[in-house]
DNA sequence: GACGGCATGTAAGTCGTTACATGATTTG
DNA sequence: CAAATCATGTAACGACTTACATGCCGTC
């Protein structure tokens, strides 16, 4: 079986606790999101296809009163997700239209440039104010997520400090 | 007409000097590669295309002996170019495996963990010393590619010292 | 004359998002 | 009872990579 980048953050999260590709999805939202993300077009079928290869196994009864699906990893899917985890890992991809935008800014007037500085930077500081939402839970649960999580603030951060920086050197020339 | 996400790149690179297909995407490569990449698979096609929308123009004499197309920015593409640069920026996505593999690194035995720090600190490296290569010459041409090439030194340094501080209170511990 | 680099392109396939469709249950 | 949320799924589309095919030019 070929697995893809969504198999990984299934196994991952279900080692935990048994879920649904509902909860899958808002945990993921909650968390990996900012540096990996997956969506319900990912999610639904990869459980299934899990299932099929007998990674995970759906749950007899499902907490909650609706109808859901919730899944369990099985042993053969803790020894794909340990196995994918003691392997250097090898995607790392940035796609960042702001750098973009700001390494083609010579082309603009002053004031645009400086628009270009702010929207940078909001973006940014909107990122960060939902990381630190997250931030005190985070912190509480302790272990490699909050060190992802501190990281990924310093990592934006750093960036608005860049457009900070940029929007001030363009006021001083 | 649509843009794409390399529609931009293209037109922003032919705002220098005319430049055939190959030509962009070695100079690609060579800068915004790091966070804005693109492969000949949607180079080629799109440059024909906006060149029938009358954004580029091919060259009458292209240089070097070689058969090549030079395309070179129209006045319409120069606006179109302004128009984008002049919008905030949209897309910001990164796609990390390290982060997501540290992220549920607290099911790795110590010595898998430590294994796991150092490959991204490797990583990381391996960008910082690409980038060290390019600096030279990005900072004899100073404006904002070499901002942004800055910045992007900023992200992977912040990054391997992630990693190293991971890794020495691993063995702290 | 072989090899490396220049040069253009396409086909196939993967990856991922968005939007839609559907319907149940809880809560105000 | 209306609205929000829970819950599952698919279809269509767009983005992007990889591999391949082709051939020329310059140089060793």
């Amino acid at each position: 079986m070929t697995f893809n980048s969504v198999s990984y953050v299934i196994l991952g999260f279900l080692r935990d606790c048994p879920r649904s590709g509902y909860d899958i999805k808002t945990i993921v939202d909650r968390s990996t999101r900012f540096f990996w993300a997956a969506s319900y077009g990912q999610i639904y079928p990869e459980l299934k296809r899990l299932a099929e290869e007998g990674l995970v196994e759906p749950v007899d009864e499902p907490s909650g009163g609706r109808r859901r699906t919730e899944y369990r990893i099985t042993s053969t899917g803790l020894a794909a997700l340990h196995e994918w985890l003691a392997t250097a890992p090898r995607t790392n991809e940035l796609r960042d239209e702001g750098m973009l935008k700001i390494f083609f800014a010579d082309e603009l007037e002053p004031a645009e440039r400086v628009a270009l500085y702010r929207s940078v930077r909001a973006h940014h500081e909107g990122v960060l104010e939902r990381l630190r939402a997250i931030e005190p839970f985070a912190r509480e649960r302790g272990g490699h997520p909050y060190e992802v999580l501190k990281h990924g603030l310093a990592l934006h951060d750093l960036a608005v400090a860049w457009a900070t920086g940029l929007e001030q050197r363009e006021s001083r020339s």
